[in-house]
DNA sequence: TCGAGATTGTTCGGATACGAATAATCTCAG
DNA sequence: CTGAGATTATTCGTATCCGAACAATCTCGA
């Protein structure tokens, strides 16, 4: 756990006040690491890329798959972001706000919402992502070149596993 | 990406909306990946460890550190549970509503806020943290125990280099 | 001794996040 | 044709999340 104790000093202090209890140290880091990786790397994403557009992060992972898959349906755009359907229906309606992307409702069964980006968000994309993606290989390449892959699909065993569970 | 598409269908098709743009899909995979996991992580421990307690990830973190380093600093516990002071603030008030836990302003310096867990958050943490450390343990088996320390250490040069960054 | 600058925690506003409840729509078996 | 069951998106309530602004406190150099 980084912070303002040092990792040496943080299990020592755990063994030392949890003497009573056995602890697996291990599996402690890949989750308190992954989580802590995965909310700094968004601060930073949201502070030098995003905050200029004033995207939060997943506004723009919403943003990011309509893009790819326009038109796209809510529920689908939803299980690519990995958010429930009700936090997407309250993400889009920021973006309809700023006037990045418009729903309507599918002809074909009226269950469903489709969702477009506009030309204002299209035109957005063209240049954000480019800067989105260039941080994305600035941040990856502190993992080193051979272990990245691996690294990517161990990322997906855990998102895997756990979402199978939910169902 | 993981969600109602494959990796490959997924690839193919950004490969084809935006073929006009170079792309390092590897850099991509690892930070959605590294955000779906955690996302996908956290909710899995709310609902399968903290729910039948009333906790949210954050607010267990949040005693796990005060529980840790008690009598603990907020300027400490926030940086250590990767969260800001504004949200710590929040994250106290209901664990003390909760009776889990209690404030008291510093002696030794008036600006300083001290935290410990109730009699009540004890107790807690007694019969939570074992439940919790359990499912950390089944979590991180999904990947290979030759390779989870340099998991988690890879991790970790993602939260310094981004913290770093931001100091 | 004093004041500028730094540090701390809180409040505020607005965004994300989710489960549960709800209404609308679709499917399919009888 | 009809109704039960399933699926969808939205609303609601509540919690987290953060930056900016603010008030209180501390430090240290002049």
């Amino acid at each position: 756990m980084a912070g303002s104790h040092t990792l040496a000093e943080t299990e020592s202090q755990i063994t030392s006040r949890l003497s009573h209890m056995t602890l697996d140290f291990e599996a402690m880091a890949v989750t308190s690491n992954l989580f802590r990786a995965a909310s700094a790397v968004r601060n930073h994403f949201e502070r030098n890329v995003l905050a200029e557009s004033g995207l939060s992060w997943t506004a723009f992972v919403v943003m990011w798959v309509t893009w790819i898959w326009e038109p796209a349906e809510t529920r689908d755009i939803a299980e690519e972001s990995g958010i429930s359907k009700a936090t997407l229906t309250g993400v889009l309606k920021t973006l309809e706000k700023m006037g990045l992307a418009e729903r309507s409702r599918s002809d074909a069964d009226g269950r469903l919402v489709l969702v477009n980006l506009t030309e204002k968000g299209h035109k957005l994309m063209e240049t954000l992502f480019p800067a989105f993606n260039r941080q994305e290989i600035e941040i990856s390449s502190l993992i080193p070149a051979a272990d990245r892959a691996n690294f990517a699909d161990m990322l997906r065993l855990l998102t895997n596993y756990t979402q199978d569970q939910a169902k």
